[in-house]
DNA sequence: CCAAAAGTGTTTATTCTACACCCATGG
DNA sequence: CCATGGGTGTAGAATAAACACTTTTGG
């Protein structure tokens, strides 16, 4: 069995992305579990020799998520001499039947440029890739331990989040073209980690001027029905 | 003539910094101009093989400047597939007296990791590289052209820069240790492009609660003479 | 005592928060 | 007509802006 072949990409440079989604009142983040390790890896990939680094990243989520067109945001760019585990590359490699000597280029040391995308959960198809056997959804509270330095590009990714939440609105990328206001909160809530509060929420949220109000959304319960939104 | 090795950094990788600086009244950023060709850059450099990212930048930025320890921020790396030229590169060299082949390394694709960088511009001792024959201060407002995409890092960084002015309340950083409450109002009105008003500015600051009060500073003027300050 | 600039007090406007109230819906 | 959750009105609190006033300094 051959390996991947590094004369396409650049070598040293890679990306990751935090792709997040929101479900059942949680926020979460795709994963990839690697076969035969049980170790759990940040979806990521490489730039092509001829290759813009946002095209990579956008090639790279389409390939695992099918989606194009989504909200992609670079964040943070993890250049640490340490920051790679050729033990731990080298481990995964062999679990897959590839035979690797000390100098195959992905044992090298890299340099990881991390975004983080908002999707809607409903829209994603997933799809492995070569090295893993499954990719999936985990809760952000609860995740499993991760490769290198994965879980620090999460909480880097969680944290710039939060901070953009408010100024660049975008909130609503978690959920589907239309949404209640509660479905929104519960957004906001799962994000910051903290309960709102439902009048200031609605208010501030109207206030902002970028919600469209739609038709109501009559569920069958037996209370008022609340008004569906879209984003201008 | 020898030209610069690469052995000893990372392929397709550099940084570049954007060092702003205060005087006069004005917002400046550092230059290098090239030797015979007029064109001016921003200070970068590479990243050696067993060298992380911020160290290198780190290095970068005492070469140029002599400082250590002061305040560095990345915040975007570039990688256009487009946003290198060779044939300015070839340029530069060639007027430096290099001759390069079509394969040589300076010719090649860079990702460029960009950080901005404030400093008292009383502190440094300025020091231009191998290909430059100058490095110095120009204003924000009327800068030369700049090779590559330099202008749009130097733009993102300056959006950065005010995005980041009230939250990490980092004005002070281009100021000597102890300054006036006028002095830091003219540096936050250069880094914003607009006047702010006199008293609301002082109320705002010490509101803060980072600034430490220090002995009176005696101008030898007819008024009142203004408090020093510093921050905690 | 005057002009200039620094520092602070006070009033006004604006924004946020909390709570109340009313509305719509299905059982 | 009741319970439930959605939408909005309003009063109070907190914050920010605007303006006036006082203080300090050297000529």
């Amino acid at each position: 069995m051959t390996v991947p072949d590094i004369s396409d990409y650049l070598p040293h440079i890679a990306f990751d992305s935090v792709i997040f989604g929101f479900s059942k009142g949680q926020l979460k983040i795709l994963l990839m579990e690697y076969h035969a390790t049980g170790w759990y890896a940040l979806p990521g990939g490489f730039v092509g020799v001829k290759e813009g680094l946002n095209q990579a990243v956008e090639r790279g989520l389409k390939e695992r998520t099918g989606l194009e067109n989504i909200y992609l945001e670079q964040f943070y760019t993890f250049g640490d001499f340490n920051r790679h585990g050729a033990e731990v590359m080298k481990r995964i490699l062999e679990a897959n039947g590839y035979a690797v000597n000390e100098s195959y280029w992905l044992l090298d040391r890299f340099i990881s440029v991390a975004y983080y995308a908002l999707i809607d959960v409903e829209k994603v198809t997933l799809q492995p890739d070569s090295l893993s056997d499954s990719i999936g959804w985990y809760p952000i509270d609860a995740l499993p331990q991760l490769i290198f330095d994965h879980q620090q590009i999460v909480t880097k990714a969680l944290d710039t989040l939060r901070y953009h939440l408010d100024r660049k609105l975008i909130g609503g990328k978690l959920l589907p073209e239309k949404f209640t206001m509660n479905d929104l909160q519960r957004v906001y809530e799962a994000i910051l980690g903290e309960k709102l509060r439902r009048t200031s929420f609605q208010r501030k949220l109207l206030g902002l001027d970028i919600l469209k109000r739609h038709e109501k959304h009559f569920t069958g319960k037996s209370h008022k029905a609340p008004y569906l939104y879209s984003f201008k």
